[in-house]
DNA sequence: CCTACCGATCGGTAGG
DNA sequence: CCTACCGATCGGTAGG
């Protein structure tokens, strides 16, 4: 009894298509062809090429929220947590890459209902961020921040990571994710 | 003598078609229809859909050299020619949208033999921002960083621009540049 | 710039 | 899961 139904395989194949090539550009039987399926066959497992984008999607917005959501409650200033959930957003993306391109990009091509039920998924993500970023600057840690701006920079950067991250290069994850939490931090001014 | 042609039009209807909808989910029946033409009438004034996509990158790409590479060489500390050319990156994002959007992603979708000449062009403006940071290094005004992982987190964070801005918002681009610029040199915590 | 069209390919289905 | 196919639409062209 397998754990990997054909479904999975078939998520699996559309999620790295859908990553390298983009939604429009793959066809459902470049799909099929992957897992050694004619095109029509894949009917038997899923609905339609638009129900596929929406579950890898979905598995997205899963994926970063279960990283990062536990991180806000643990006993600990907001500064360790922030970089807590920076590293465990970019490693999510590290882990999955194709699943955050997915995630963070190609749900554009969704269907406006399945967009606005998206655009839901990531408001409440995000909304993670805003919290930990507002509880530091509550107890001063954080300089008093534009909140949504600080977000929106800190998280655009940090996803960024999915466009040129190669598992086989110099710098693991955790490295990179320790440099951009400094750059965060820090910044890059030179202090006496 | 109107000094913007047909084409002028076609292309900036394909850009914002494509940056709304992405390269391959727009057809040359929308381009065609956003300026009053039949699809097979396109065909006077350009080569191909890709022909269309390589102009608009092309542009792009321009757009962004001709804004930060003018700053490299004024008289003033690195710190200061940062803040400028974060701004000016910024504004060009903000000034042209479609393009920069196009520049941004959309290139992707073009054959391999045009990608390969943007990604020259790419380099080369992610160059200008590497002698900056480099600049700022050996001057002492920045700490010792790694110039690669620095660079794609600051171009990264101010890119991410054009997927949030709103021309009507609450901020300018130049006070978000200020506030994206101060993030960066100064970093978010607090400090006595 | 339009009329009229083309071959190719698309997402998806019926019936087994 | 395959065979055999479908209507629709795609990028692009010939001839005026």
């Amino acid at each position: 009894m397998p754990r990997t139904s054909k479904l999975d395989a078939v998520l699996a194949a559309a999620a790295d298509l859908f990553a390298e090539r983009g939604y429009h550009a793959t066809t459902v039987r470049d799909i099929a062809e992957r897992v050694g399926l004619l095109s029509g066959s894949l009917y038997a497992h899923i609905d339609s090429k638009e129900d596929l984008l929406l579950r890898i999607v979905r598995q997205g917005g899963q994926d970063f929220h279960l990283a990062v959501e536990p991180i806000l409650s643990i006993p600990q200033p907001a500064m360790q947590k922030l970089i807590l959930a920076l590293a465990a957003h970019m490693r999510t993306v590290a882990k999955s890459r194709s699943i955050a391109t997915v995630f963070l990009y190609e749900w554009r091509a969704l269907s406006p209902a399945n967009r606005d039920q998206v655009l839901q998924w990531r408001a409440s993500y995000e909304n993670l961020w805003t919290r930990l970023l507002d509880e530091g600057v509550r107890s001063g840690e954080f300089r008093p921040l534009e909140l949504s701006l600080t977000r929106l920079f800190a998280l655009t950067a940090a996803s960024g990571l999915h466009e040129w991250y190669d598992p086989e290069g110099v710098l693991s994850v955790e490295e990179i994710a320790a440099i951009y939490a400094n750059l965060l931090t820090e910044g890059i001014r030179a202090r006496p």
